[in-house]
DNA sequence: TTACATGCATACACGAATGGATGTAAAGTA
DNA sequence: TACTTTACATCCATTCGTGTATGCATGTAA
């Protein structure tokens, strides 16, 4: 078997992304073997090695994949929302959790970033776009708190900081707990309570119907 | 050198679990062969083969050394506290979030379960540990929310399962913020404060002076 | 003080995984 | 059509880590 056409080779880049995002996912990353991945996607270690650098680069590329369109999805979202920023926080919050509950892509990244992975410093490129990405979030976050908070939408003595870091520490733990156990309770259902509920620490009240 | 006294072999099997601890928590469990543990504790894998198993059983030694005094910790301080339950399990949240701020072993063990490490099966000792040990909890609180909730010091229409699920969710979250970037917010001085608004939105209002 | 158990150190054999070198057939290109 | 590049497959050398077997000096009990 000779080469492939472009599309054709795109196509196993793809496969192999896949086969590494169920194998990393099932067996751990630093646990899987290259062959293995490349078994998975009917290839050999030689179709990785092309395709990319080593398996920190393979990660590298799947949590681009994975995280790029999350991120570029936020950002469109929370544009100065003038109206009511809280309740759009809100709204994009549980469209995040929403996701988590139906897309079994996320649960699969997820369950590897929290469960599959160890954060050592030779995973340096990643670290590094977690660390930026996560502190553009928190930026943008700490704005709408503080734009809500002169709007009087919360309460006056609540620290956007902290807040910021409650909202995140909350969200990250919902899903870190629902990704390792499903079942343990209804994510897609009791998401709208829990974060209700939530920000009702903040003495926030959401206009007329939150439905 | 020659046998040693007893005294001095579980000397040496402490100082293999530090030894683990530490480099486990800087390089990640996988990617830290037995032999470094070794001779950080000024020993060879000789040592660590006669005192555990393998990685498997002395991780495992690891993660008991530290949880169990934890749980029995809990234990103790939770039994059925008539008075104000919330208020008993506020201030065991406050203790443990205090130990982490203080606490440098604390610090590295949950560095390390948190970000050095993978959860696979080949861990099933420790899993199936934690698995228990966070049922056993769970019930507590949930028993202690309930009770909390017929007194009528929480909201009647909160649900016992959710705001355990809550609680948990946002101290594991908040514990993993810290550890991650312990610099990005002041633990031990606004714990308080996370803790006492996170109830707010269950409706909990301290009694009197919660300071 | 003999007899054995203990607490390791040392040596060895083995598999697993990596990364690079090389082979190769078809796709592009001029 | 000839030549070049692409997209892999296959092979190889080497390194690393584990587990076990064995050696050995000393604590410990009778």
């Amino acid at each position: 078997m000779g080469k492939k056409t472009k599309a054709e080779a795109e196509k196993t880049r793809e496969a192999l992304l896949d086969a590494a995002e169920h194998i990393f996912c099932s067996r751990g990353v630093s646990r899987t073997a290259l062959a293995e991945v490349a078994e998975a996607a009917s290839m050999t270690r030689g179709a990785i090695y092309w395709h990319f650098k080593n398996k920190g680069d393979l990660f590298h590329a799947l949590h681009e994949r994975a995280t790029h369109p999350l991120y570029q999805r936020f950002d469109e979202q929370v544009v100065d929302s003038a109206e009511d920023p809280i309740r759009r926080l809100r709204d994009s919050v549980l469209h995040c959790l929403g996701d988590l509950a139906s897309n079994q892509r996320t649960q699969r990244m997820l369950q590897i970033l929290l469960y599959k992975c160890e954060y050592v410093e030779e995973m340096g490129e990643v670290l590094d776009e977690i660390e930026r990405s996560e502190a553009w979030f928190t930026e943008r976050l700490q704005e709408v708190i503080d734009r809500s908070r002169q709007l009087g939408l919360v309460d006056a003595d609540l620290s956007p900081q902290m807040a910021t870091i409650s909202l995140h520490a909350f969200v990250t733990g919902l899903m870190r707990e629902w990704v390792r156990r499903p079942e343990s309770f209804d994510l897609k259902n009791e998401a709208q309570q829990l974060i209700d509920r939530f920000l009702r620490g903040w003495g926030y009240r959401p206009p007329q119907s939150a439905g």
